[in-house]
DNA sequence: CGCATTATGACAACATATTGTCAATGGAGG
DNA sequence: CCTCCATTGACAATATGTTGTCATAATGCG
């Protein structure tokens, strides 16, 4: 009568329902790290973003890397620069859209949070397989694009 | 000079990053998924959990099961029992914690959803082997276990 | 060059979810 | 019984992220 499942939907919805709690996990367990360095998991993630980029990067570009909305990306680098972990510089290419980059400070609680992320994400994952990480990561790496590609839009 | 990342670590941040941008996907696709039925992503997660328990349940064992804090369900829940879709029905075993249950308007809300979704699910599981969904299921699930500190405590 | 389109930052409104706090409820032991 | 503690719903404050809108800046096309 009403159109069922197929089995590998039945997996993805169960999958789904997990990746839910799986993020809202994953979310506490960032703050628990990073807020004793006087970060949160958000800023935390924003500042590792613009740390690991090769060179300076606008906001807007940020937002596009991490898969969020450039205003979002915007309040958060904003409430880091009031904080002195990043400051703007001018863009040759682009006399509103500046470029983000770390201060000193921004630096050093980069170094922190690494420091301790470091050690956790090694006992974390001592009794996983690389392999299977890396599988899974694949899986949802497709999922992610199958779904930005409009799946399911009227 | 500074701890590294042991390979396995070295995955595990990589499938994290991806997950960020994978849950923001999925929140998008099942806002793209609902609104047209006059429901949210979040508002269908909650009334999917009710609908499919085998009995009512208050809003704090709902939070339980979905993994978030009972603050957040509740005010979900006030907003779809001020939309009709969901009613109180007195627990005979505290006065205070109420059971959830759905209305007929509810009811009709999540079938609705459910002849949305299953469609949608059908068309993003095509390509995919169940197998390898429910080895990233395992995986995440005992994540969020690991994450959540109940194991892992040596 | 001039004009339409796109990209960007700023601002506002809103949805979602968290933590903290409080009072009421229920249960477990003395 | 009565007290202590965990649970629960209510309320507030806050953090995060979204969409919408606007003005400005850059780009592409005739």
């Amino acid at each position: 009568m009403y159109p069922r499942h197929s089995p590998e939907a039945d997996s993805l919805t169960l999958f789904f329902l997990e990746s839910f709690r799986f993020h809202g996990a994953l979310m506490a367990a960032g703050e628990r790290l990073t807020v004793p360095v006087g970060l949160t998991a958000a800023r935390w993630q924003v500042l590792s973003t613009i740390a690991r980029a090769k060179q300076p990067e606008t906001v807007a570009n940020v937002g596009r890397i991490m898969g969020l909305a450039r205003q979002g990306v915007q309040r958060i680098v904003n409430d880091l620069i009031a904080g002195g972990l990043l400051r703007t510089t001018a863009n040759p290419h682009h006399k509103r859209a500046l470029l983000i980059c770390l201060t000193n400070l921004g630096h050093e609680a980069f170094l922190s949070a690494t420091a301790r992320q470091v050690p956790w994400a090694n006992t974390l994952a001592a009794d996983l397989d690389a392999t299977k990480i890396d599988e899974a990561r694949s899986l949802i790496a497709m999922l992610s694009q199958l779904l930005d590609g409009r799946i399911g839009e009227h």
